[in-house]
DNA sequence: ATGGTGGCGCGGCCA
């Protein structure tokens, strides 16, 4: 059984990408981020003549999150309890007997900006919402675009990121919060190649340089944790025509 | 690098 994220930049570009690497993939559950496409627009017939069954929450040309599995999903949640908030960001389903919950975690832009205030309170309204489904679900996957690279392995350049967007240590103690209700970032449970990202600049040639962030990241439960039995990205799709600047992440579980 | 590229949508915002 596998779980991945993917923050796609525009599923109306990568659409065809996705269901290609679903098919490729075997993916039972895929997370998507950054859609950008509002509900009506969503490419949901495409998705379901593949076989999958497909829940989304969309609007128009920003945000954007949507899950895409085998089983039917139920019980969907698309707003932060007590989060007034209109920017399309979460979703949280059931598949299965697993509880997910898909994040599109803010960016935040710059330290000390308006949009890095509006997300480490967004983090923290999101850790309450997940401590509480914690309690109501043993199996319990936490994935997406974290916009927030865990520690400084996970930087190409750490000195140059000290302190800056994505590295600084309120996003990073805002992230451990998370971990420590008792979760497991599962990358970390396997070994890995040094220099693994999931995310790299357009700019600059960021992937063909390998000048990345890893910022896409799973957590599990316990009860989750002990089944899983890898966890990898998937760099295949970031060397396509036109890619998405994420790569997928993928956890396998027995 | 106060810029570099890409997506949306047609100017400027966001990442």
């Amino acid at each position: 059984m596998k779980i991945a994220t993917w923050n796609v930049n525009s599923l109306k570009i990568r659409i065809e990408q996705v269901m290609d690497w679903l098919a490729s993939s075997q993916c039972d559950i895929l997370c998507l981020q950054e859609t950008k496409l509002t509900d009506e627009n969503f490419p949901a017939d495409v998705i379901k003549a593949a076989g999958y069954h497909v829940a989304y929450s969309g609007q128009k040309t920003y945000n954007g999150v949507a899950i895409i599995a085998k089983q039917p999903i139920s019980n969907v949640v698309t707003d932060v309890p007590g989060l007034d908030d209109p920017q399309r960001r979460i979703m949280c389903a059931t598949v299965g007997d697993i509880r997910v919950l898909d994040l599109y975690v803010v960016n935040g832009k710059e330290v000390g900006t308006d949009k890095y205030h509006y997300k480490l309170n967004w983090l923290e309204k999101v850790t309450d919402y997940i401590a509480d489904q914690q309690q109501q679900h043993e199996n319990f996957v936490v994935v997406g675009d974290f916009n927030i690279a865990p520690e400084d392995r996970d930087v190409h350049n750490p000195v140059s990121w000290t302190d800056k967007i994505l590295c600084s240590k309120p996003e990073r103690d805002a992230l451990q919060k998370i971990v420590d209700l008792g979760f497991t970032e599962v990358f970390r449970e396997f070994d890995q190649p040094e220099k693994s990202f999931s995310w790299w600049d357009y700019r600059s040639g960021g992937f063909e340089k390998n000048m990345g962030l890893r910022i896409d990241l799973i957590l599990t439960t316990e009860a989750m944790t002990k089944q899983c039995t890898s966890c990898v990205v998937d760099t295949e799709p970031r060397k396509l025509e036109r890619p998405s600047d994420h790569a997928p992440v993928v956890a396998e579980f027995g």
